[in-house]
DNA sequence: CTTTAGAATGAACGTATGTTCATTCATTGT
DNA sequence: ACAATGAATGAACATACGTTCATTCTAAAG
């Protein structure tokens, strides 16, 4: 009933220099906001990964997240805004994971090749919830181009870490593998992978996955060479 | 107002034996009907295409195919079985597609193999409507498990069709490779081409493509060999 | 304590959804 | 010609959808 100035913008007509310090003591109010986010962010998730993109509705999240129906575009503004948020959400999940992997990975080109390639197939990164996800979003895309960057195959990073083992073991055994067709070969076998896994999550098996997958590229990378130190590790 | 027994059904006592009969001469009525079908399983993909599995609804396949909104409960009984039925339909065309390849490949087995891939991302097999109905359909797989056999990434046919070559391709040779491990690997790599081409349909090079995966496949297939009668044809 | 900002709620709203069915229309059979 | 069959229609319906907003609640500030 009391006049307000719409949501907060406006009026704060600043007298002093003091609006620069970065409002104390709301510290936990904030974490309650973000913990709410985060909260509806995996519930939305979710009921996309058991009811399909065409299946998630407010009215579900609102039950998988046990927050108010309100609460959606209090934070989000929109349904389409928090898919968007989810898309952002998993990808971000996605690259941390990746990321450790391949800190972790060493020099010797083929052993971090192998070490991205487990990385891709270690269930931090396949999963149910997140090919479910983005086989969601991925869908989608057609008509919400936005959406791409968040589910894209062709990931630059992912391409430069595979670019430079095979380069790097171009140099080290004097050979002449074309990288980028190679690179682009591994990439699309664990996207193939990724999309086997999404389809038959239960009858997939990681360690016979990776066997094959490094079978495969064992061979790509020995094409033609005297064959030493490619076999396993 | 005149008074009916509901829908046709109840009725016809069938007092002669005559009705084993296949009915005659309602040739054009059914051609008509089975043409109407046609056209919204058509209208259907492209709706799917256009706007995703969660943006495909009566309303837009009514205005996509011009045929009335009832037609669509009449031909298919409800939405969901309508989609099932585009499933079926888009699965049959890639079907009939690659078959046609298949035959006319010949007995050389890296030939054939070829020809397998070549098929693969011909445009009658990887364009636009079929990734994209194929996408949709694998994204609510998981919510709908009878999609699944028509969207799947393990074809017996397709398995067994790779499968053979590499085996013949060993007697040939007189090598060992191992065929389960490369003909999932190269299935792996054509489906990640087709999530490729989902994802970035102008951007992406047929021709490329091929060439990237026949690299691919010609290193795994002749690691460790002399080489001979691998490179290109 | 009281005041206040803003987080959280959920009933209510208008729209869009899939489905139904009385009716119309076109074709076939007599 | 007429009657009968069943394909095709689309207004009407109940339900479910995403969004709004007056209200309540809660934690921080005075």
């Amino acid at each position: 009933m009391t006049a307000s100035v719409s949501n907060g913008l406006a009026a704060t007509p600043a007298p002093d220099g003091q609006d620069l310090v970065p409002e104390e003591g709301k510290v936990k109010r904030i974490v309650n906001k973000e913990h709410h986010r985060l909260v509806l962010l995996e519930a939305t998730a979710s009921v996309m990964v058991e009811h399909g993109i065409s299946g998630t509705t407010i009215s579900k999240i609102q039950e998988a997240s046990g927050v108010s129906r309100g609460m959606i575009n209090l934070h989000f503004q929109s349904k389409d805004n928090l898919i968007l948020a989810v898309a952002k959400h998993v990808e971000e999940e996605y690259r941390r994971c990746r990321r450790q992997a391949m800190e972790a990975a060493g020099s010797e080109p083929l052993k971090t090749l192998k070490a991205i390639i487990q990385s891709e197939l270690s269930d931090t990164v396949l999963n149910l919830r997140l090919t479910a996800v983005w086989m969601a979003l991925r869908s989608e895309s057609n008509s919400r181009p936005e959406l791409l960057r968040f589910v894209d195959t062709r990931d630059r990073a992912f391409y430069c870490s595979v670019f430079r083992c095979l380069r790097k073991y171009n140099k080290l055994h004097g050979v002449d593998i074309d990288c980028r067709k190679l690179t682009l070969a591994i990439m699309s076998i664990a996207e193939g992978l990724l999309t086997d896994y999404h389809l038959h999550p239960d009858a997939f098996d990681r360690d016979d996955a990776l066997d094959m997958c490094w079978y495969a590229i064992s061979r790509m990378v020995a094409a033609g060479n005297d064959n030493s130190g490619v076999e396993e590790d």
